[in-house]
RNA sequence: GCUGCAGUAGCUCAGUGGUAGAGCGCGUCAUUGGUAAUGACGAGGUCGGGAGUUCAAUCCUCCCCUGCAGCACCA
């Protein structure tokens, strides 16, 4: 038996006989270590404790206290403990695949009858039954052929087919924990009791296709969520209420901004409140559009298919556009119109009205175009996904070499918007060539390194998406960051070589021939719905003064305040504020609390005494104390706070 | 679109095979009250839509619509 040397993480070297295990090692340091370990990293490589060292190696074991490796091993067990349970309970039902996932882990199981919320509660239960067994985990490396034919004796179709999905050359290992077993990479926890029982809880189940494909059968999954222990999971639950008391559908009934009902299914009723803050938005957005150099259009909502066949939306869009036909019955004549899913034809055609030059590029034209798309039922959600909403859209028409420099002012412009909207920071996804594509490499090559220098310019390193990119160019996708961490994706910038040749757009150049102009698709915000959505959820409905749909209350504490208060309005509306009074007969308690949850930024309270001194008593949303100015100074504060960002000095 | 769950007063929700209840909100009256709910009284729904079973359906069955969660989708 030869020696070998094992560098522990803080340099400490032992010698063992080769074979030793990672277990061993750990119990060999300390009683308490072997009990407490849970896995192993041996150079590098995240294994079992079981799993023998047969050279030198680097070596760092796995306890509770190492977050990442504990989450993965905890969750990863979980869902084999899951699947062991719901087979105990239903030996019918065939299992499939459980991944950890963000948070927790899932399961898809194959199974008839759907699995109910209380079947959940008697598998936890199971669950917990295996979990006190405190039964060894132990693992064995099988030849393909072996697996395959074991899992086709147990009548688990699925199993064989991930058997086969495994690549040459890489372990076929199985895992068991009492007779129970399971094909997986690994590694696992010693034994069963390393789960703890109180921080993990089954969540919901729905259906998911087999291998994420649509055409698959639907399984059903059951997901879970797991922690080290039981404080770790409640703070878990208790972030899930928070971020369900930010719900913009929520916020969005309680602060009176919008409705939606059946009879429009995936559309918005905007009330005054929810209008506010979207001309606000919009009014920003022109303004900035303006400043940038772009032109503004507006173009049909009920176009011909003619147009959607020459795009050749008709073909690739059709099953997610509104058609609109006319019969010849009522109209004397027929015709098969669309609602426009996108604006970029309507823009083409504009311009291609009148010869273009050289000279006019590049031409930067924004819409705010009202679009329909017919989304898929399941998909809809709040405003955030709807049938009808209106992007923030623009379409700049330039040459191929004018690519670089106006991504980069569009990055630039895109940066400077959410800056002004309260958000931090942007991620920034690089798409390039998908398989299928439209134009040549060599165009592409100068599309993509036109995008990718942009970008680098700008100080952001792109996440590449290899092969995403749209089938008529590469594109860009801004993601930012909300309050609460949460990924939105908002800005879209792509290069399009495809709609100018089937629209046949063209410029005389310098050379006096025609030329064909390449388009960039851009948004900033995306569409309003969606991203005003983004604001409610992200500053959970407490707006910034400027965007804020009602600015201030003044509200009365003794009905001699009324004309005062009446006073104080009317000087605030002057200034540009949007203000209105409460003298209701109710109590200033009362009246706080109501817009404090009506989420109204400044509440202006008078009494007598502010009366007499002609001073408000003014409160902010979420302050406990007030502070009592005079009314031109409430006036001169709140008209320089309700300025939007972009004129403010 | 698929799977599952849900749909009762403006909102949140309880309830029963014999035509329905609470709190908040709303209205009226009283109260003029200092920074997150003053009190009393009152109005308000035929229980998402359609069909069926039944002497009788909001409650059971079927179909449809809409919503929610996830999957798929997001050109």
């Amino acid at each position: 038996m030869s020696q070998i040397t094992i560098t522990l993480p803080d340099g400490a070297q032992r010698s063992y006989e080769a074979g030793i295990t990672g277990g061993e090692v750990a119990s060999d340091i300390s009683k308490s270590l072997g009990k407490a370990a849970l896995a192993c990293t041996v150079n590098g490589e995240f294994r079992d404790l079981s799993r023998p060292i047969e050279a030198d190696a680097d070596l760092a074991i796995h306890t509770l206290k190492d977050e990442p490796q504990a989450l993965e091993l905890i969750r990863h067990d979980c869902a084999h403990i899951m699947a062991r349970a719901v087979q105990e309970i239903w030996p019918d039902v065939k299992v499939t695949i459980g991944p950890v996932i963000e948070n927790g882990w899932y399961y898809d199981f194959d199974r008839e009858e759907p699995f109910s919320a209380e079947d959940l509660e008697v598998i936890e239960k199971k669950m917990r039954d295996i979990i006190a067994l405190r039964d060894p985990v132990r693992t064995e490396i099988w030849d393909r052929a072996r697996a395959v034919a074991h899992y086709e004796a147990s009548g688990e179709p699925f199993k064989v087919e991930l058997v086969g999905m495994i690549p040459e050359g890489e372990a076929i290992r199985m895992y068991w924990h009492g007779d129970w077993q399971d094909l997986c990479r690994g590694p696992h926890l010693a034994h069963t009791g390393q789960v703890p029982a109180d921080a993990f809880k089954l969540m919901r189940v729905s259906g998911a296709y087999w291998r994420g494909d649509a055409k698959n059968k639907q399984l059903q999954r059951i997901y879970g969520t797991a922690w080290r222990n039981k404080q770790e999971l409640k703070a878990y639950l208790t972030m899930l209420e928070e971020a369900a008391k930010r719900d913009h559908r929520k916020l969005g009934r309680e602060m009176d901004l919008f409705h939606m009902q059946e009879e429009a299914p995936g559309q918005i009723f905007w009330h005054p409140n929810g209008w506010n803050i979207y001309t606000t938005l919009q009014d920003y957005m022109r303004r900035r559009q303006r400043a940038g150099g772009y032109v503004e259009v507006n173009t049909p909502q009920v176009v011909d298919r003619k147009l959607w066949e020459a795009s050749g939306h008709w073909e690739k869009y059709q099953e997610n556009m509104f058609i609109v036909e006319v019969d010849e019955e009522h109209a004397r004549e027929k015709a098969i119109n669309a609602l426009k899913p996108m604006n970029c034809p309507c823009h083409v055609q504009i311009f291609n009205q009148g010869m273009k030059s050289y000279r006019d590029l590049p031409l930067r034209m924004a819409e705010f175009g009202s679009c329909n798309r017919y989304e898929p039922s399941g998909a809809l959600h709040g405003i955030m996904r709807v049938r009808g909403f209106t992007q923030d859209d623009g379409h700049i028409f330039c040459r191929e070499d004018q690519i670089e420099a106006e991504t980069a002012e569009f990055i630039s412009f895109l940066s400077k918007t959410y800056q002004d909207l309260g958000f931090e920071g942007f991620k920034v996804k690089f798409s390039d060539r998908p398989e299928v594509r439209a134009g040549s490499d060599e165009v592409w090559d100068k599309a993509e390194a036109a995008l990718l220098s942009a970008t680098r310019a700008a100080g952001i390193e792109p996440e590449l998406n290899p092969g995403e990119g749209a089938f008529y160019g590469p594109k860009l996708e801004f993601v930012l960051t909300d309050a609460i961490g949460r990924d939105w994706q908002c800005g879209t910038h792509q290069v399009d070589f495809v709609l100018p040749e089937r629209l046949d757009a063209s410029y005389i150049g310098q050379d006096g021939e025609p030329h064909r102009p390449v388009m960039l698709h851009r948004a900033t915000l995306g569409s309003f719905e969606r991203f005003i959505g983004i604001l409610i959820e992200n500053h959970a409905g407490k707006f910034p003064l400027w965007l804020a749909p009602r600015q201030v209350v003044v509200a009365t504490i003794v009905s001699d305040a009324d004309a005062f208060a009446a006073d104080i309005v009317a000087q605030l509306r002057a200034a540009g504020i949007r203000a209105e009074t409460d003298s209701r007969n109710e109590k200033i308690n009362y009246k706080v609390r109501e817009h404090s949850v009506g989420k109204v930024p400044v509440i202006l309270a008078v009494g007598r005494q502010e009366v007499e001194d002609g001073t408000v008593s003014m409160r902010r949303l979420g302050e406990k104390h007030s502070k009592v100015i005079t009314v031109a100074e409430a006036v001169a504060i709140l008209r320089e706070e309700a300025t939007p960002v972009d004129l403010r000095h």
